[in-house]
This record gives C-alpha cells, sequence and structure tokens, in this order.
RNA sequence: GGCCCGUUCGUCUAGGGGUUAGGACGCAGGAUUUUCAUUCCUGUAACACGGGUUCGAUUCCCGUACGGGCUACCA
C-alpha cells in the first residue's frame, strides 16, 4: 500500500515554523516512498477561525517549495479537504457511534460542566461520574427521545470503558501504553454540529486513506482515545501508524517556542510575515528578515533530526534520500537564530549569482534603487561572502548603489595628512585616465603608482577605500572600483579627498 | 495534582556495553587577505544524579531530579 500523509494545520494564524518542519517532515516521508502528501485544513473551531489564516498557510508552503499532491487548492479525489465542507460526514459518523453503544448523547450545559468542576478538583466525565450527568446513559430513553426531539442541544461524547489497556507502537518513540480508566469520555461532535479534532482527524484520515500520522509531541496523550475510535469504528486493520515529533523549544529559558518570543528576542519564528490586527499580532518572518527557502528548510530539518555523519548541508532531494523517522530525536530542539543564519550564510555563498541578484532586485527597488540585473550581479559577487541575510546586500553594499552617507572620521583622520595632496592628485588623474578601467590592470597600475612615488600601500589604499566607501568594511578595493565604474570612481576619490581635507581641519 | 514523553559540549547532534565520546553552530587564538568578510588550522566544552545487571556502563533496567506536553463543546 503506498504512503499517504496529511500536513493539518488549523487556520486560527499565522503557521509557526514549528508547523513548517512537520510538514516538511511529512513532505520528506512521502517523497521517499514516492507516497502522497496531503494538505487538510481544520478548521472546525468557528470561534478561533481567522481570516487569511488559510492563504497565508498555502503561501507558505509555497514559498518554501512543499508542494501538496493533494489538498485545498491542489486537487485530489478525496475531498472536500476543509473540514468546515465535510460536516455531513461527522454527522453521520458521530451518530453510527451513538448507534453502535460506542457513544452517547449529552446535553450538560458548559454552565453544568464548569459547576461540576467547581465542587470536584480533579473531575473527568468518564466511566464514574457519567451516570450522575445528563447524557443518554444516564436519563430515560424517553426523556432522551423527547429532548432530542424538542431540539436540545446536545453534544456526541465517546464512550470509554474502563480497565482495559490501550499500546501504541509509536514510530518514533516506541510503546507507550495507556490505561483506559485513565481517559475521559471525551466529546466528537459539538453543540454546533461540528466535530472536535479527536473525531474529525480519525474519520478523515480513514476516509483518505492515511497510512503514517506524523504530528507534534503536543497530541500524544489523545493518541489514546484516536486508537479506542479505531476500535469502535472497526477499522483497526487499517489504522495509520503514529510518529510523534519532538517540539521546538524557545531559544533561552523553558518552554516550547512561541509567536511571543519572536518579539522578545527580535527573532523570525514564522516562514512569512503576518499582519494581524494590532501591531501586537504581527509578526515578521524568515522570508522577511532575507533568508532563502533552501537554507530555511536545511535548518529546520536538522532541528530534531540526523541521519548520522558529518554532512550539514543538504538539498532537498538529500534531505528526501537521507530521511527517516528512525532518526528523529525524541528530546526537544532548541530554536538557534544563529545556526539559522549561519545557514543562510551558507546558502548565499554558493548561489548562483544570477539567481541572488534576482532574489535581490526587489530590495534594491524598495530602496528606491534603479539597478538592473547585470549590475545586481556583480554587487552580488563582491558582496557575497560578506552577508548572512539578503537585505545585507542593500544595507551594508548601500554605497554600490548611492551617494556615501557616512565616513569613517576616525579612520580618516589616522590616515589622511595635507601632505598626501599631491600625491593624491596623481593618483586621481592617474585613475581616471586609466588605459582599462577593470579591476586586475587598475590594481597593477595603482600599485605601480604608490612605489614610483616612494610610498607604501597600506599609505594610499585604505584611503581610496575610505574615498570610494565611506568605511573601511567591504569588497576589494579594485574590484569596488570596476563595479562603480570610471566616472563615479573618479568623482568619489575628488568628493573624498575634499571631505578628508575638511575633516582634518576640523579635527585641528 | 493526575497521565504521558524526554535528558550526550552553551546550542543542534553522531555514537553506542570496552571509543583519545565524533561533527556542526557559537566563542577564543592563529594563518591567508595591507579593510571587512570568506577560507584554512588550532583550541574551548558534554554522556543529569543514585542504585542495580555486568569482568566492564555514557550505552541495558529501576528509581530520583530536572525539563516538556496533555489534562476544553481549541487544535
Amino acid at each position: 500500500m503506498s504512503v499517504r500523509v496529511r500536513f493539518a494545520p488549523s487556520p486560527t494564524g499565522a503557521l509557526h515554523i514549528g508547523g513548517v518542519r512537520t510538514a516538511l517532515y511529512n513532505y520528506l516521508f512521502a517523497r521517499q516512498h514516492g507516497g502522497t502528501f496531503i494538505l487538510r485544513i481544520e478548521d472546525t473551531d468557528q470561534n478561533r477561525y481567522v481570516p487569511g489564516a488559510e492563504a497565508y498557510i498555502v503561501e507558505a508552503l509555497k514559498w518554501v517549495g512543499l508542494l501538496p499532491d493533494e489538498g485545498v487548492g491542489f486537487g485530489g479525489e478525496l475531498g472536500p479537504y476543509r473540514q468546515s465542507e465535510r460536516k455531513p460526514v461527522y454527522h453521520q459518523y458521530a451518530h453510527e457511534l451513538v448507534a453502535k453503544g460506542k457513544a452517547y448523547f449529552a446535553f450538560d450545559t458548559p454552565e453544568a460542566l464548569e459547576a461540576a468542576r467547581q465542587a470536584e478538583e480533579n473531575f473527568t466525565y468518564n466511566a464514574h461520574t457519567r451516570h450522575l450527568l445528563s447524557n443518554s446513559l444516564s436519563l430515560p430513553a424517553e426523556t432522551v427521545q423527547q429532548r432530542l426531539a424538542a431540539g436540545d442541544p446536545y453534544v456526541i461524547r465517546l464512550r470509554v470503558e474502563p480497565g482495559q489497556d490501550v499500546h501504541i507502537q509509536d514510530l518514533i518513540r516506541g510503546a507507550v501504553v495507556f490505561q483506559s480508566s485513565e481517559l475521559d469520555d471525551k466529546v466528537l461532535l459539538k453543540t454546533d454540529g461540528m466535530p472536535t479534532y479527536h473525531l474529525a482527524n480519525i474519520v478523515d484520515d480513514h476516509l483518505m486513506g492515511i497510512t503514517h500520522v506524523i504530528r507534534g509531541e503536543e497530541w500524544l496523550p489523545s493518541t489514546a482515545h484516536h486508537v479506542l475510535l479505531y476500535q469502535a469504528f472497526g477499522w483497526t486493520d487499517t489504522m495509520p501508524q503514529f510518529a510523534h515529533l519532538p517540539l521546538i523549544l524557545k531559544p533561552v529559558g523553558n518552554g516550547k517556542l512561541s509567536k511571543r518570543d519572536g518579539a522578545k528576542f527580535g527573532i523570525p519564528v514564522f516562514p512569512l510575515a503576518w499582519a494581524g490586527e494590532t501591531a501586537e499580532d504581527s509578526f515578521p518572518g524568515f522570508r522577511e528578515a532575507g533568508f532563502l527557502p533552501a537554507a530555511t528548510l536545511n535548518f529546520l530539518a536538522l532541528l530534531g533530526w540526523h541521519p548520522g555523519g558529518d554532512q550539514e548541508i543538504f538539498s532537498l532531494d538529500e534531505l528526501i534520500q537521507a530521511f527517516s523517522l528512525e532518526h528523529i530525536s525524541k528530546g526537544g530542539a532548541r530554536f538557534d537564530y544563529e545556526k539559522a543564519k549561519w545557514f543562510n550564510q551558507r546558502y548565499i555563498q554558493t548561489m548562483d549569482p544570477a539567481a541572488l541578484a534576482a532574489a535581490i532586485q526587489p530590495l534594491a527597488a524598495a530602496k528606491g534603487y534603479q539597478a538592473d540585473t547585470a549590475f545586481l550581479s556583480q554587487v552580488v559577487q563582491l558582496m557575497k561572502e560578506r552577508v548572512t541575510v539578503l537585505p545585507d546586500f542593500v544595507e551594508q553594499g548601500y554605497y554600490l548603489f548611492e551617494a556615501i552617507k557616512l565616513y569613517d572620521d576616525e579612520m580618516i583622520a589616522k590616515k589622511w595628512s595635507a601632505g598626501l595632496q599631491p600625491a593624491f592628485e596623481a593618483l586621481i588623474g592617474a585613475v581616471e585616465n586609466a588605459p582599462v578601467f577593470e579591476a586586475a590592470p587598475l590594481e597593477e597600475q595603482v600599485k605601480q603608482f604608490i612605489q614610483d612615488q616612494g610610498l607604501k600601500p597600506g599609505e594610499v589604499l585604505p584611503l581610496l577605500r575610505l574615498a570610494l566607501a565611506g568605511t573601511m568594511k567591504g569588497p576589494a578595493v579594485f574590484e569596488m572600483a570596476a563595479v562603480l565604474g570610471r566616472a563615479e570612481s573618479t568623482r568619489r576619490l575628488r568628493e573624498g579627498m575634499d571631505y578628508f581635507n575638511r575633516c582634518i581641519a576640523a579635527n585641528a
């Protein structure tokens, strides 16, 4: 039987970066086995539904390149893949369970349940307490029929029989056992007719032929209920195998990574930026921070999984080849932004210049720079060894696009003196009239000039750099000059010298 | 509180009854580059604790501690 896995997010807001990792592992598993990767939208909570969240999820998956084979917006024969559109299905199956005696109607109001919890600290709706509450197991059959006929609101609860062991063989954690006496009678169908996660997930996984459920560790405790549900429906022979992933933890401190950590540590914890109703509900994303999709995926893949060996850089194809559930760590993985940046830096270094140029084109345009891809390609080759995220190109290397905004006065004071002026003027002339305005010949010519003048490279080259870029940080001087061009370089050298003199004068 | 899961350098991890416990990020130092960065080299640093089992445990078992998750008509 071919592998079918699903990524099943709930559209309650931006998709957490941990969700992207879950999607990635599902995707890798499916691809490796020649299986099918399905996107299912679990929008059964009408109260928490957030408009735009579903579109965000799809856009995020597209950005990292994890395209579903089936799902909302991706076709497939076993839809609809949006749970809110499957309401009648859940109604039917929930009532089937009641008919089989595996579930029951319950009329308890939220207030009544709240009162029960108040009365008893560890109140649980189960075999011990259900006879004290209002449901079809405690009430006379006629009363139940009357209330149902009268349209009284009701939920359907799973009837958990105590005294049995529920065994799970988790693909990551091994054998896990739960005592059914510890389990509560979970609500399956809510008053509004929508299913809870528990019902919807079992019904859909069954109907959609899911073979492996790869999800976050937070689902491990309720997996016992899920197994009971498969048993109740009589679907145990096709029950999927479970794999519960370790959580992603905060960069520092305790607990799992939350959306608030983004603001707290000044780092993105979402794939894409999210514009919420308020500033407090809006978050930056990896894409906007200047991360490459491939680097983001590589980083996430290794957060909780490693195939063994010393390899760190994996293409998506290599990840597909190397992936295995057995090599997923059991313990939670701390979110390490420094490592994420390192991956990005590596990917930028090895990326094709033309592709990189295309990637930074929008960033340049946003800054108002009129730069064609040929020029951007040159910029990229000068800067790619010294940036970590995409915006660094236009921020750190701004002087390649526009006039110098700030000079390193301290360095100027250290290097410039009025006595250098005649030589510098002659140098400007030599540069202006250079026979070939390309990095290598220019360098050769200038160094010869320096030698002829009886100067040392260390006396002149830093000044050249300062005049060209304003800062001591940056690419090779002559490569910069070549990219800037003859006219602009000469102009900067003249302006630079003027500035040097003013700078010295101001300090005197 | 109850139930469940986990614990190898600061971080991500490899490994596995007998190893100098390996790699990567970070950090520190050095080389190259008359800038910055890249690259290269070197260094730093770990098996949570206590009992077993065993000739021998970091590795297997049991406890403890610590961490995490769940405990809704949320997913």
